[in-house]
DNA sequence: CTTAGTACCATTGACGCCCATAAATTCCCA
DNA sequence: TGGGAATTTATGGGCGTCAATGGTACTAAG
């Protein structure tokens, strides 16, 4: 049988490291030194990486207490998708307030790490650990306590929402059988 | 040996340049040692070479006590599909949480191992062994124990569902006749 | 002079990577 | 068709590297 090893053979090839991923993917939780530095997770930097950044632009997330962050070239791309209007619509005039106005790109030092600046610490109510989390585009940094209840409260809609289709099912199929 | 050889003629069928298989298909168990290695099945690694993969992207499964995996290319699919808004909607929120959030993407070692996350063997229960199930697009990764009881559970459903279907066609059948 | 911010070095513990082994299956050839 | 050789799979263990983290020196500004 001549598989192709999958080993040590392909990582020469060139895929050491595994897959060269494009997405923020997965949850880590890091410690917050007292000059408010955090390491960036070791999967998140290769995702910037590979656009050749060496930093990552964040900005207070507009749908929670927490901080978002990416790539720069992600937020130079919603520049050039916003319709440059004389007169912006009130959407258009908050994102560009509460995106553009407080990002801040945050370059890494030797070590992998940013420094997060007071407001975002705040904002965030991030005191000595960070959660990153993977969210595909882009990331979140979380206080990990308000993280997990926050996804317990999405899992439990989720579930909720399933029960809610299941009895749907359930129902449609006992009003089959009785229109028998 | 409790591994469940599928037909040499796949594998030749794959390796011949031909079409290879596509699917998760079967059930492997393995066992998991001291540091949370299992290996992944040799037919799952082949379903994943095929897309130049070296490694799963696994995520805690919304539907029971288990682990579900897939190729990272479904992942990031999913990832283009969902809209880059500044402001998700709840749903894309929740999907971004639930899924990109909580998933790792694990790479295989020199023997085709992963290494299962401590959160991962709590939220499926596993120990000392993993049953790999084949479900198409997806597998899943069960406590073979829990694994049985469930699959037994279903098997009643089916049972239960069936009988009641054939009482269902009887009555009405008896209805029919009764009125000729 | 003090303080804040930044860049650079140093440690260590985990984990990625490799080797080795054994069982088992497939291949090949008599 | 049968038996032996060669792959291949699954698994155990050791070692080296890198990521995460703490600390220090340097620069600039108040």
């Amino acid at each position: 049988m001549h598989y192709v090893r999958l080993g040590s053979d392909i990582f020469l090839a060139g895929l050491r490291g595994g897959p060269a991923m494009k997405s923020f993917i997965g949850t880590f939780v890091n410690k917050i030194d007292a000059k408010g530095r955090i390491s960036v997770p070791a999967p998140f930097r290769a995702v910037l990486q590979t656009k050749s950044l060496s930093g990552v632009t964040c900005y207070p997330a507009l749908t929670g207490p927490c901080i978002e962050g990416c790539g720069l070239d992600r937020i130079e791309a919603m520049v050039e998708t916003l319709p440059d209007d004389p007169i912006p619509s009130v959407d258009e005039d908050a994102i560009a307030h509460l995106i553009f106005a407080s990002a801040r790109d945050l370059p890494f030092d030797g070590g992998g790490r940013i420094v997060l600046p007071a407001d975002f610490l705040k904002k965030a109510d991030l005191t000595d650990q960070g959660a990153f989390v993977g969210k595909g585009r882009t990331f979140q940094i979380w206080n990990p306590t308000a993280l997990e209840a926050v996804q317990a409260e999405m899992f439990n809609r989720a579930m909720e929402e399933r029960a809610a289709q299941v009895k749907e099912k359930a129902i449609g199929s006992k009003a089959r059988t009785e229109a028998v």
